[in-house]
DNA sequence: ATTATATGTTAGAAAAACTGACATACAGTG
DNA sequence: CACTGTATGTCAGTTTTTCTAACATATAAT
């Protein structure tokens, strides 16, 4: 889809993500040394970031501040790239650890709801 | 217009804009100078560019490879900014300045109408 | 032949970003 | 209560990026 690709393209630099997401540059490294993100890099090593890294960054914003861990949060993101495990179908995930995830959803559940919204604050910025 | 506010922000550091548009920063610093773009700056005077600063490079530097000068763009630009210097009403140029423009974009119409096209090119990156 | 224009190149300084290490607040657990 | 793990702060030393200013140069205009 090539408008992935628009959304895709690294322009933005640490600095820039950090004023449009409010996070420190500590919490977005953090981030992805936990694989939640990816940037791109320069070939001077500098990371360089997509408006869809950083729709990314606010939805785990959110989420931590719903308190929702690193493990949780990677496990919400696997779900959304594949819509299987909604079906519990062939997940390698284990039953203990998909009960976990529910229950925690479930809790959440009205939170959520406010992550959902969230998610789509950075559509003012393209566009 | 808030669509004016999202593509005037300044999210884009040199070497970005550098790709987006082919040019060098020599050369963008130079058009610069001749006040055919204002990027913002940082605290620490780092040039910050937006999707319109991009837009607008794209067509100066269509306008260079066409032939135009500094001059010329500049004048193009301020007629875009003042539709009423195309009624030739109130405007502070002279009768020959005028004329000489004009005459530059006629023998250039066909290559103009390029021109137009070219200035969308960028519309891919946002949206 | 001279001048002006647009751009290249280089040097030195300053800002921004990187990694890695250590510090710490807070939550959860035995 | 002491202990542990998690998410983040902070600092140091290094590398990359960007800045300005100056000088060089090719091409076009006079």
């Amino acid at each position: 889809m090539s408008s992935e690709i628009r959304r895709s393209m690294p322009l933005l630099s640490i600095s820039i993500v950090m004023q449009l997401t409010d996070l420190t540059a500590r919490q977005i490294r953090y981030y992805e040394e936990h694989d939640l993100i990816q940037p791109h890099r320069t070939e001077g090593n500098r990371r360089m970031f997509s408006l869809n890294d950083v729709d990314i960054l606010l939805e785990i914003k959110d989420m931590l501040e719903q308190g929702i861990n690193m493990a949780g949060i990677k496990k919400v993101f696997d779900m959304k790239n594949d819509p299987a495990i909604q079906q519990a179908s062939k997940e390698v995930i284990s039953d203990s650890d998909l009960r976990k995830i529910l229950r925690e959803e479930m809790r959440q559940a009205q939170r959520m709801q406010k992550t959902s919204l969230r998610q789509g604050d950075l559509s003012r910025f393209y566009q």
